[in-house]
DNA sequence: ATGGTCGTCCCACGA
């Protein structure tokens, strides 16, 4: 059972090398963000084709996340729970269903937060909202851990865990991704008793999941990891692979970020 | 060398 996330940067302007990489990876579960549309736009026909039952929780121009599934999808949340007054599409989460029981995965696009700081030295809005989302991201997983059933919670979170996560970590120093303030609540998150996949099988330095288009980032390998997949002790023990398709950031009209994609026994 | 790239949608803004 093949679990993938990937920030796509628009299904639409990406359908191409998305429907390739579908064709050729073959995940049963692809949790999508960035898909920058609305769900009426979302080019459903194309990726049914390959197979994929298809949830989105999509917005206009920005934000967007969905989840693929070749299995059966029952229950959907979409939206983080916790404030009623947030209207940005970053959380979708399903149920589904696996040849050995039930699952759970979510698909997360967590706010990037930049800029931190106001002209006067206060946080500002972004970041206390990207805070905020990832201080209601905890208290939700913390409801899910109680099922006590596999989780996959998965997506771009917009954190870079540590210094080896980064090409150049004195360059980030103060981004949205890398500060204490992040640090800390990426921290509680995994607190909670959730197992960093890349970090469990692998953990090695300069392993990057996004490459900026400026500056020549990819092709001076100055990258960072910051999509990730936290899982509940019960997928965790089923866990047996790990990999980065870090060779879709070469082909036609990349996204800046790559497919991560954890197998599990499931 | 203080720019540089995308995507959305048409004007800046977000990343």
């Amino acid at each position: 059972m093949q679990i993938a996330t990937w920030n796509v940067n628009s299904i639409n302007a990406r359908l191409p090398a998305v429907l390739k990489w579908l064709a050729e990876a073959k995940p049963d579960v692809a949790c999508l963000q960035e898909i920058k549309t609305v769900d009426d736009a979302f080019p459903r026909e194309e990726i049914e084709a390959l197979g994929y039952n298809i949830q989105t929780h999509g917005q206009k121009s920005y934000n967007g996340v969905a989840i693929l599934s070749k299995l059966p999808i029952e229950e959907v949340i979409p939206g983080l729970p916790g404030d009623e007054t947030d209207e940005q599409a970053r959380y979708i989460e399903a149920v589904i269903s696996g040849p050995q029981g039930p699952f759970r995965v979510a698909s997360i696009y967590l706010p990037n937060g930049n800029p931190v700081m106001d002209d006067a030295g206060q946080l500002t809005a972004k970041y206390e909202y990207k805070l905020n989302w990832m201080r209601r991201l905890k208290d939700h997983a913390a409801m899910l851990l109680k099922y006590e059933e596999p989780l996959i919670l998965t997506g771009d979170y917009n954190v870079i865990p540590e210094a080896k996560d980064v090409h150049d970590p004195a360059a980030w120093q103060g981004d949205a991704a890398f500060r204490p303030e992040t640090h800390a609540a990426w921290r509680a998150l995994l607190n909670l008793g959730l197992t960093e996949t890349f970090e469990h099988l692998d953990g090695r330095a300069g392993q990057y999941t996004f490459w900026d288009y400026q500056r020549g980032a990819w092709q001076n390998n100055m990258g960072i990891r910051i999509d990730h997949l936290l899982l509940s002790p019960q997928a965790a023990d089923k866990l047996t692979g790990f990999r980065i398709d870090k060779d879709v950031r070469d082909g036609v009209k990349p996204s800046d970020h790559v497919p991560v994609i954890g197998t599990f026994d499931l």
